[in-house]
DNA sequence: AATGAATGAGTTTTCATTCAT
DNA sequence: TATGAATGAAAACTCATTCAT
């Protein structure tokens, strides 16, 4: 029974993992449940043993992926360190993603709306920017960040700072080879870390 | 023949104006041509005298606001000053759309990736990144910005913060009232123009 | 306007007579909406401009159906005259309709329980019933019929035998020659009526 | 092996009860056979080891119910005794039913016309109606009954007569309570009865 | 006998768009 | 210009049934 139930998770898995391919491919409005299906290489009808419907799919992407960030900031965040450092770590893991998954960052760039039509979703980036602000709100209390700005917004401007990155990647609007991915990491850095105006 | 031209220019905003209203309500795919006709006062055959398309109503909003967007931009920039006072200025532009039409943004902020589908509006948000980049760039030459930050990264990062603030508020997640908007807009410039880390 | 007015009413009975058709020859259920569209000669679309759904095309066959009925029905009621003459003619109209539009009997016949699901539809059998009940009550108070006998249950005892009858003319149980129907109509007064005679 | 058989037959009247209750209650289209295996306690697969289809399934229960019905009457018919007591008899078995198992009648009710499309169907509710023609012929030929009345007829009125009253118990249009029940069964025969009797 | 994962046929309905008036 | 009747493409989803285990 354990081996069926992995087994079934298993099928869980590799309809999601089609689903990401599909999505990134036609957008998640074009792709149809058969297509999925095809890419996954089983019968549509089985995508509704293992999801209520073809929007619980890109649903359960995400939040899986928000999860995951989550789990990533906030282990960097525990992990302790400069608040300066963690934040640079943060960039990076979240930049990283394109390459280590190109297909799932065109998803959830190119759906980001869709995902935030459905409440669900919305809790678990607002978790992702909560823990984002905490790591800023301890650099301020440690002196290492400027306590006149609010950690909140902070959060939001680093945060739309990367989601636009990762758009402009997958727009093709920037360079996303190694060098131009180690630039924009050091760019986000440093401009939202220590400003655009030189000292 | 003025008369008539005029008069039928003013039905076309009053179309566009409904199909804000009504693309800011229920979003753009689950509006109807017919509730933005409704909306508009007039039948719904009327709209194809005015638009090749339901998906050309939307493309001619994100057209003429980007238009308008980017003629702001230029305007500022070709006022000259200081570059931080014009970034400041291109801020405070975009950002009090949202006090002044927050449908419109609704709109724009919930349907962008809708938009970065359609191949004439990338062209449309890339004209508006690069006047940001100019103003970066001219920035940089006059010596009031970091020259070791490319300019096109230093845009997309800019203009990503202004976006996530904007969906920030559409979506409730950032207070805005006037103190929020102000407060909104001296973070943007004071994290991006001076950086987060004190000096 | 009235000349559209009433074209469009004659597209709806264009509909609701080949609705009629397709619904006898197939059974509610196994009829495709394509297939009434195409029987009444337009594109399928159309019917959803005259009817929700299809379930509102049978509804609407049922309802006009009792409505005429009932009609029918009291017209007899308020023309006066002895109660078993009255239910004679009741009869008769009743029955002869298998004559006159022998595929509406039909679906009648096929779909009752169908109808009965919906709500509105109980409503208009029911005043049918009821108006059935009214000429025996009058019959019984006038000392014509007897009076030991509840009318409600009577109207039912009553309305029962016809529809069976024509079940049985459906179902070819029953001969339906002009002579079968002749004969079915004295037979059911004639059980039906001297029944209620007092003797 | 009589054990297991006799088990077998367990397990089929376990799911034929279950389909029973799920009838009645969603009907027999809404009804899945996914339901009538969870109301039976089985797994779905299950009720395809007992019945080819959900189809033979609701046709089982008519052909029972049907056998059944035909054994009653034959042995009522058997018994002699005058015709109208006779007729009586059948009268109150048929009406008792919807007290003995009142699900069962609101699928027969509700799923009539489904079952005379099925032609298997067709053949057990004739033999039925022939029984209960026997009955009256044999009436007739005794004297006891009007002889210039169709005796196929009136076994159509009889048998009407009782499916309208079950119909009117199942739509909650007559009173079913002890009171109500007896009432229908004197009316019934009150009204058809003397009917036939000569006078 | 029992389970439930897997299959895929089958159909209503929506709605953008066209076009006769 | 304006109307709205007419068209028909397009796809998600349900669920009866099969079958490997």
């Amino acid at each position: 029974m354990a081996q069926r139930t992995a087994s079934a998770e298993d099928k869980r898995q590799l309809l999601l993992g089609a689903a990401v391919r599909v999505f990134a491919e036609k957008g998640y409005h074009a792709a149809r449940v058969g297509d999925i299906a095809e890419e996954a290489g089983v019968a549509y009808g089985l995508l509704y043993h293992y999801f209520r419907s073809k929007d619980e799919v890109l649903e359960t992407i995400f939040q899986t992926t928000w999860r995951n960030m989550l789990a990533t900031v906030e282990s960097i965040a525990e992990a302790g360190g400069p608040a300066g450092e963690q934040l640079r770590k943060v960039t990076e893991v979240i930049l990283r993603t394109w390459r280590r998954d190109p297909d799932l960052v065109r998803v959830l760039v190119r759906e980001v709306t869709r995902s935030s039509q459905l409440p669900r979703q919305v809790d678990e980036i607002a978790a992702a920017l909560r823990a984002l602000q905490a790591v800023i709100e301890r650099g301020q209390a440690a002196g290492e960040l400027r306590a006149d700005i609010d950690a909140r917004l902070a959060s939001v401007v680093w945060y739309g700072a990367l989601e636009e990155v990762l758009t402009g990647w997958v727009l093709g609007r920037l360079a996303d080879d190694d060098e131009g991915i180690a630039e924009a990491e050091q760019t986000v850095v440093a401009m939202l870390g220590n400003g655009l105006v030189p000292r």
